[in-house]
DNA sequence: CTGAAAGCGCTTACAG
DNA sequence: CTGAAAGCGCTTACAG
């Protein structure tokens, strides 16, 4: 691989001027650009990054941490928009990905990234990552933003109100006539002290109409929906409606009630949120939650390079709203 | 942040020293290295990654190109394999993302993982992305291997065998009695020149029993096998099953049949191909075709890194055994 | 507009 | 086992 050296050699100018070149920004004559360039050209060169970040003190660019699954459409499709967001900023993104799902894993994956000098670091997790980073985290790391988790942390983040949303599709439910509706959740769920999941958007509606909640443990995947939900049924069998606390645990209940012969939505009805597109093909389609997943990815990236370079670092919280969508699997209760 | 020379200073001893210590080779006495340490844990000193590859002239981290939608679980599978088995080699992963589905943005998002002077590069994406990458390949450019594509570009790689998973599937479905099979397909498959996709495995099936196949097009998404699906049972209600080039064209062919009242697999039979988790928990669940994930990553990883340093790149080439996975979505056809 | 020098934070020989 | 010097490939003031 070439370096300035060769260039400025080829060209006859100084490692300053290619430099120059290189970058855009100083004053270089035409005639000696286009010197360069055509030197540049020849021999194949492509400035070092790395040597340009040890130099600058920079590296342009932000990580990200990510789940360990990224088949979470949610993520996929956050990670899909930060990375054309920060190509927009000129960044580059160092996408971090644990290598399991151990809180340590996630720690150190964050430290790579911060020992290879990302200029601000993406936080794509739940909310205990996102504790846990910012407890270890030393003085005079780079910025941090968290997005997507509960806004229980003292961290800059942009969430949505899933509170919100756990509210509005368990009033869908009721407004249809359901009574007897129990809610999926997802690990740590219930119990936190921080009233702003899904499940307290779920308990806040029951609680509003004086009905009972009844909070079934479950670790929001397929295979977890498809188990729980059998477990549940059996208990609970007089159950007309069921709020998953995501679309990949609604459809494996789906596929539960389905071999349970329970139709949904006549015998049952059921509902996701995150508004996977999984969920738009599945029979029944799957009434849900939509998050403004551009958006959120957007604001993100835009809070983090606000921060990056500036020391004030005041822990900004932006919140944005979610949104039903009513699909086919919700209707009425059946009349008994 | 403090630097090798803060924690020097700190320890009363040189710079040499400390990269000695935080390296873990050279020999250093118990007492200096105790003395060091000490140090940088008051400092909170942690090695610049960044200047530690321009000195060494590698960076002990591989690149890893994902498609833009990574929530495609074959790719996610593929990922987080990657991710454990580079780490286990003590390499970091730089996984490049690319903003959009175009070749240019493939390109310029590899050339970005080279300027960062990842020491290799393993591209997870179609062979024709991989071919336009090996087209412009400057030479001492660093090693690469393909994984996922077909075997038909000239760079080391490790895939699956797809022509036989073809063949596997649709000879499937030919024991079981239907006649009337047409394959859906995914861009650039059909009629290219070599015969080694998903497709080719299908027509090699037809052919050995003289009947005609009909390839249907399609772009291998969930949207797409719906829409798809619709068009061709229009044109040809006849057909007693389905091969679809994925597991998520599938999925989303099975919506369309459901909507059609053509039921699965009473009416119609219909398989996927990838083995993805959505189509175990479909109803009906799918037949599929696995591909070893975590084979491919841990093959693809070790083939790489013993690529890297060595410039004797022979072209290898692995090719790994898909395996059929019957479900509940095949079945005989029903008498007429 | 251009060049020579110093420096970014490390590692690598080379001495001792 | 340890240190002083040079160098990795760039950029940043400083002169001119």
């Amino acid at each position: 691989m070439p370096s300035i050296y060769d260039v400025a050699r080829e060209a006859r100018v100084s490692i300053a001027t290619v430099s120059r070149v290189f970058r855009g920004t100083a004053p270089v004559s035409a005639a000696t650009r286009e010197r360069v360039l055509a030197a540049a050209r020849a021999l194949g060169y492509r400035p070092n990054r790395i040597a340009r970040a040890l130099a600058e003190g920079r590296t342009r660019a932000i990580g990200v941490m990510l789940p360990t699954d990224i088949s979470n459409p949610f993520y996929a499709q956050l990670a899909q928009h930060v990375a054309s967001c920060a190509r927009t900023a000129s960044y580059d993104v160092a996408v971090g990905l644990p290598p399991d799902d151990s809180v340590e894993s996630f720690l150190e994956t964050t430290a790579a990234l911060e020992e290879r000098q990302v200029d601000g670091l993406l936080l794509c997790a739940s909310c205990s990552r996102v504790a846990a980073y910012a407890a270890r985290r030393p003085q005079g790391a780079c910025p941090a933003v968290a997005v997507g988790c509960l806004p229980t942390v003292d961290v800059p983040l942009v969430s949505a109100d899933e509170e919100y949303g756990g509210y509005l599709i368990t009033n869908h439910l009721l407004a249809l006539g359901h009574r007897r509706v129990a809610f999926l959740c997802a690990p740590g769920q219930p119990g936190t002290a921080h009233p702003q999941g899904r499940e307290h958007g779920y308990i806040r509606a029951m609680d509003a109409r004086g009905l009972e909640p009844l909070l079934w443990h479950g670790v929001g995947t397929l295979e977890s929906g498809y188990t729980r939900v059998r477990d549940l049924m059996a208990e609970h069998g007089d159950l007309t409606a069921l709020v998953a606390v995501n679309d990949a645990a609604a459809l494996g209940a789906l596929r539960a009630l389905y071999e349970l012969k329970r139709p949904v939505p006549a015998h049952v009805s059921l509902t996701g949120f995150d508004n996977v597109v999984q969920g738009v093909y599945s029979a029944p389609a799957l009434t849900s939650v939509d998050l403004p997943v551009a958006e959120m990815a957007e604001r993100a990236v835009r809070l983090l390079l606000s921060l990056v370079g500036c020391d004030g670092t005041v822990p900004t919280r932006i919140i944005v709203r979610p949104r039903l969508v009513v699909r086919e699997s919700t209707a009425p209760p059946r009349p008994h």
